[in-house]
DNA sequence: TCCCGCCGAGACAACGCTGTCAATTTTCAT
DNA sequence: ATGAAAATTGACAGCGTTGTCTCGGCGGGA
């Protein structure tokens, strides 16, 4: 027996072809009957509508298509997770896009991937969320899509993002309340705009906090574990006083080789320096000490980018709501008080006594 | 101006649409000058033959399904670079089908997206590739697929591996030859035949180097990072003398937990101890110290599979090669010569100067 | 010179579904 | 009961490609 067709379960439900169309496609003229009986047939000979002959007659695909950077394989597969999730339970299909943001052919590769693919819509990532050329691609092409943390928070019809500056605000007030007063941050790269944001969020937490901005407590990173080792060695090695007491970095794998430049300096962490880092990708919990961090619902936030999208192709109302999706500052072991308020002996002594 | 169709092409080529499907398909009945004629013509209108309408007619989608486990980020993301890579280039597309190699309804609904999706075969990663379940299903159902590095390594046919036997042997020896008697060896999770049997050439290293095999010196582990930290505990928290001089971890991330004990411990890396990992997965070289590890070429892998899937696929004769690809060791900072060799001291003297 | 066979190319009918529009049945106000 | 409007269903023609069959023309052996 080989795969059954739309005929075979019109000729079973004795309805015309039609009709079943009709029902799969959630149709509301057909009686209750007859859509039960339809439904029935369906079930029973495990029927599901052939992909091609949909796409072929309407005009959809039922194809997603997720543009994405390979740069980081945490965040790819966690976008991936949440929207493939959604889309499954759409009956829609997820192709994947891979793409170098900074390929000088990145349009044109684009370009004949949508035409080739013909997806019906497209999600896409950051650092390509944040490129105006490939905004510009697909408005010009009239493609319906869905930005994940794009630069700009406008549009957010099309849209969604994270509290970032929120986030980093409040870590940085907690950081303060620790009684840091010299916060180190490594900017991220400029070319994520999310990211870069993050700067944003910490120059209010220290604002909040009545602590002044000092320009070289900041060094500019580019998200790499390398960078963020470059970018320790600029902050700590200076004479002790004008040492940071804490490092505030704009993700996690540069706060790691913020850590390693500290462990190669034999500074204990946290008694002597706080180090601290964003996203809680799975590394943060597998350096030592685990890092304290911000956790962005990446699946959660990606899985909305997919509702949002099915809603556009669907030619749903507009639902002004979530498209800003909340982090959790993860307090782990790499914070602690600032070694200046002499609270750093005693902590010192407990950590020897329970190691 | 919309996108062109096979009619478009064979009017300005002033020939059949039979003949222009000809020309895409690479059927040889088609004269040199008409092919030639015909293509340029479809590079000008920049025609793209419609995945749906071929899927239709002949009885192929085009579409290859990628079945992977979520547990590790970057194995999936390495395997779907490699994966698509390959299928692009052959004008196939690369459906996501995320599973839970746990989850008891796997078949079920592997079978029913199989079915929806009406792919043309199936690449399937590990842990998914070990399942004897899911393969006598696959066969079962008649359709083409290629496993990544399963269990056995008969019908490589439709298979390809890693020489990770071959390579941790080769590990082994060179820590015996760095000195270490006592080489304490943490076990990959057994539903992950690939992992497991690395504890196989863990075994045959200690053989070739004369040394014993101490069961005290073996821990199962399940691959997560909690897991390293559990079995590192039991290999250390023992008399000085009985200690392990290096730990050998059948991946990074369970050397990852061996580290974090370590340190907790107050362990000097890799003086007092020598750790080292397989994979090399990013973490592997941001943690500190970096760790000693072992690469696999992944992305070549799942091209390799790939490329076999598409031959598969095509009918083409099978060319017995390519089915195991080769490791290298990668040598890093978390590894040193045995303290029992008495250059720990002048190892440790040296670091204080640099640091 | 003639016929056979082969090469190159076209005609036509699917493939399984949806869009359009027409036909039928039901509903409901009179 | 009666028509008109509304609800429900069906007939039919594509959608853009490939498979099958057919046809014309040309080379080569008898």
């Amino acid at each position: 027996m080989s795969i059954a067709t739309i005929r075979d379960v019109a000729a079973q439900a004795r309805v015309s072809i039609k009709t079943v169309s009709r029902v799969i496609n959630n149709v509301k003229t057909v009686k209750p009957h007859t859509r039960e009986r339809v439904l029935r047939v369906i079930r029973k000979l495990d029927y599901h509508p052939s992909p091609s002959a949909r796409g072929l007659s309407g005009s959809r695909s039922y194809l997603i298509s997720l543009l994405y950077d390979v740069t980081c394989a945490y965040y790819a597969t966690s976008v991936l997770t949440g929207v493939v999730e959604t889309c499954r339970a759409a009956h829609y299909q997820v192709l994947m896009q891979p793409c170098d943001y900074t390929s000088p052919s990145l349009t044109e590769e684009v370009t004949r991937n949508l035409r080739q693919s013909r997806a019906d819509g497209v999600i896409v990532t950051p650092p390509l969320s944040d490129m105006k050329t490939l905004k510009a691609l697909l408005e010009e092409q009239n493609v319906p899509f869905v930005r994940i943390a794009p630069a700009e928070h406008a549009d957010d019809r099309r849209s969604v993002y994270t509290d970032d500056r929120e986030s980093c605000a409040r870590m940085t007030e907690q950081l303060a309340g620790l009684g840091h007063t010299r916060i180190g941050f490594v900017i991220g790269n400029p070319d994520h705009a999310a990211v870069a944001h993050r700067f944003q969020g910490y120059r209010d937490g220290l604002r909040k906090c009545g602590l002044a901005l000092d320009k070289k407590l900041i060094v500019q990173g580019y998200n790499s574990y390398d960078s963020g080792v470059e970018c320790a060695r600029k902050l700590l090695q200076v004479p002790v006083a004008k040492r940071p007491t804490a490092i505030f970095a704009s993700n996690d794998e540069m706060a790691a080789g913020v850590l390693a430049v500290a462990h190669g300096l034999g500074l204990a962490i946290p008694e002597d320096l706080s180090v601290v880092g964003f996203d809680d990708v799975p590394l943060a919990s597998q350096v030592w000490p685990a890092l304290t961090t911000i956790r962005q619902p990446i699946p959660a936030m990606a899985a909305q980018a997919a509702e949002l999208l099915l809603r556009q192709l669907r030619g749903e109302p507009y639902d002004r709501s979530g498209h800003v999706v909340e982090s959790a500052l993860m307090f782990r072991q790499s914070h602690g008080p600032s070694p200046e308020r002499g609270m750093i002996a005693r902590a010192r002594n407990q950590r020897r006594a329970t190691a």
